[in-house]
DNA sequence: CTATAATTGAAAATGATTTTCAATAACAAA
DNA sequence: TTTGTTATTGAAAATCATTTTCAATTATAG
């Protein structure tokens, strides 16, 4: 999804156009790789240098609460953002450059709920998360 | 493992045995679900009351250094800390109680390589935490 | 028992995030 | 258009978790 349909949708649920919005959304819709709040701010003042970085924390829970970006959790902390998958989707990504891919396994829910079973647990939610060298990275 | 041999790993690597080190590592050891630094303090406290909440982060961060424990990621935060299991093992929690059990999954790692191929990564380490309610909670 | 050096807890410092607030700007309605 | 209302903004202050500093304490080697 383009910013410009993240931009719809937040008009869709009342919320204003902004300049900062708008520099925020476009920064965060195209990173290959999750960005902290730190990032996004130095990334998207290049587009609109007035940006507040609270202006940056509240863009992106609203972002994240419309489902267009999630948070990642990485060694490095959990504090970043990076588009969000339509579907249920797993991550797959980049130890060097951080790229971000996302991937399909839905097959593997029947194997969750198994090893839930087997504990006597009702299993309603899975973390996946695959890490390694990406193409690029490897030459 | 229990708390003593906690201890002796800790003495043998050159670490003092003191009583705030006994609070922490019983407290830990012994709970079923991951604590964040401040119930750890809490908890602690009721077997040595003058145990500082730095000693606590400092206490845990050699824990994790000597792979006692391990950090566990959660939707409520990412700095509770869990009794770590022999092996690469998966974590199942539960979502009322908190309380995590361990699981294998060695079985996956064949498919979580296939998957990295597909998009040109070699895969070198997976992330997967199943979350459910426990029997105990299903009642 | 003693000397040394690790460990401690309190207080201060740091860093990330949130709240407050007056000024600004988006946009619905005229 | 212009205007009025109200959401949004950025700066500064407040908060919260974590880390650092430091002088006093205490574990332990000898």
């Amino acid at each position: 999804m383009s910013s410009k349909n993240w931009l719809t949708k937040l008009r869709s649920q009342g919320y204003r156009l902004t300049d900062a919005r708008r520099a925020v959304v476009e920064t965060v819709a195209q990173s290959p790789r999750a960005l902290t709040p730190a990032e996004v701010h130095d990334l998207s003042k290049e587009q609109y240098p007035k940006l507040g970085l609270v202006t940056v924390y509240r863009t992106l829970e609203k972002l994240e609460e419309l489902h267009l970006v999630q948070r990642v959790h990485q060694e490095q902390g959990c504090n970043a953002y990076l588009a969000h998958a339509k579907g249920h989707q797993h991550l797959l990504i980049c130890q060097k450059c951080k790229r971000a891919v996302y991937f399909e396994g839905d097959d593997l829910n029947a194997s969750f709920a198994k090893v839930g079973e087997k504990h006597g647990f009702i299993v309603q939610e899975h973390w996946l998360q695959l890490f390694g060298i990406c193409e690029e990275c490897q030459k």
